[in-house]
DNA sequence: CCCTGTGAAGCAGTTCACAGCG
DNA sequence: CGCTGTGAACTGCTTCACAGGG
């Protein structure tokens, strides 16, 4: 079992599932890591190098089988334990994240929504019936929950990381547009459209930017 | 003027603005490297660094001025230059958005919505009518749309970049789970709920991660 | 002979540590 | 005397280039 892979390759790691996943649909058996270089957008030393963290697994002279490829990166990112996820704030944002998380692969299951405002407790939201934020601590106990996404305002952000944090929860996604304090110990990712735009905004002034990365991130 | 500043510190920028919103909104005049380092959850070297590739505003002994500074990284970033967003796709997660940027700072008007079904199009979502995908050239030329949004279906995706890259489009922030190809002259950038969570799911795994960055990106 | 796996070189970003100005 | 601005060291990531296996 591979352990302590690179920030930057952990990152790459679901660009790589992706691509192995449409080209198992495209009946693919086996792949060159400068195919997968292109379809994941990156060069093929790359690709080689992340591939090379979670164990050698490719054939040379031939390339990587796809399925045993796949079964490895969901190992190494853990896809075969289930994360029960809780959203907090059914605004717009949070409302949408619910039904488009139905849609998300099986491991990451929406299992408790969450609002401040009595008028959205008692309501339903993709067949799941929103609760009271008072309740976040137990259903995170009871329900078992792994991970946290913030969809609340900025204002009310941090105090909702705080009792996500207390209440157990392994890592926070937030959507907020604010910077959370949390402990070392528990991962977080911020996802923020005003940030996204701000930084495109900058490439753009100055016509050719880079080719993305995210990640940037981890 | 600043120019070429490092991806990292592009990336950092709006955060840096956030804090300084804050900061100013309590009444503050000056803020240290340290003080701001504290609120945008950096360390304080890397925050006179990043501030150095803005020209030196600071003051030795006393710090930055507040209003000076937000200035200064909203010129770095373009603000100063409307740049109107186009977003392709009405489902829930484009709805949301739609909405959702209605709270965003000006600068990044939303001036045009797309769908490609007959059931969506001339609906009305955040008081801006929905058209057919079908005018997207004509609306990114007419409207000066510099940002396209897309939150479509991935199957739709590259085709939808394509449209928008042909169109004219200075820029793109993709929401779909899916790698895009576009040329290197539009800067492209990528937000998917499933990779964020795969990659927390990693670090979750192996408790206690590392302290975000998103993006990771540029 | 093709394609992997990997040392080694190169580059970018971070952190240190301190000189110097207000 | 505090806090900035920055050279210099360091760390981590990317890319190159090639040895070696199928």
């Amino acid at each position: 079992m591979a352990r302590d892979i690179p920030d930057a390759t952990v990152a790459r790691l679901p660009i790589y599932r992706l691509s192995l996943v449409d080209l198992m649909a495209d009946g693919a058996e086996t792949v060159s890591s400068a195919a997968l270089a292109e379809r994941a957008g990156v060069n093929a030393a790359k690709v080689r190098k992340d591939l090379s963290f979670l164990g050698t697994y490719g054939v040379r002279g031939v390339g990587y089988d796809v399925k045993l490829l796949l079964g490895q990166i969901g190992d190494a990112l853990g896809l075969d334990v289930v994360a029960p996820v809780v959203i907090v704030g059914m605004g717009n944002l949070g409302q949408a994240l619910a039904r488009y998380g139905g849609f998300l692969s099986r491991g990451f299951p929406i299992v408790a929504l969450v609002d401040a405002s009595a008028e959205k407790v008692g309501s339903e939201v993709d067949g799941i019936t929103v609760s009271h934020i008072d309740e976040l601590p137990e259903l995170v106990r009871d329900l078992e929950i792994a991970i946290g996404i913030i969809a609340t305002p900025s204002s009310a952000a941090q105090e909702v990381a705080d009792v996500l944090v207390e209440a157990g929860v392994g890592s926070i996604l937030s959507f907020a547009p604010t910077v959370l304090q949390v402990p070392d110990s528990v991962p977080l990712r911020k996802v923020d459209l005003a940030t996204e735009l701000q930084i495109l905004g900058y490439y753009q002034q100055r016509e050719a930017g880079p080719e993305t990365d995210a990640d940037k991130s981890a």
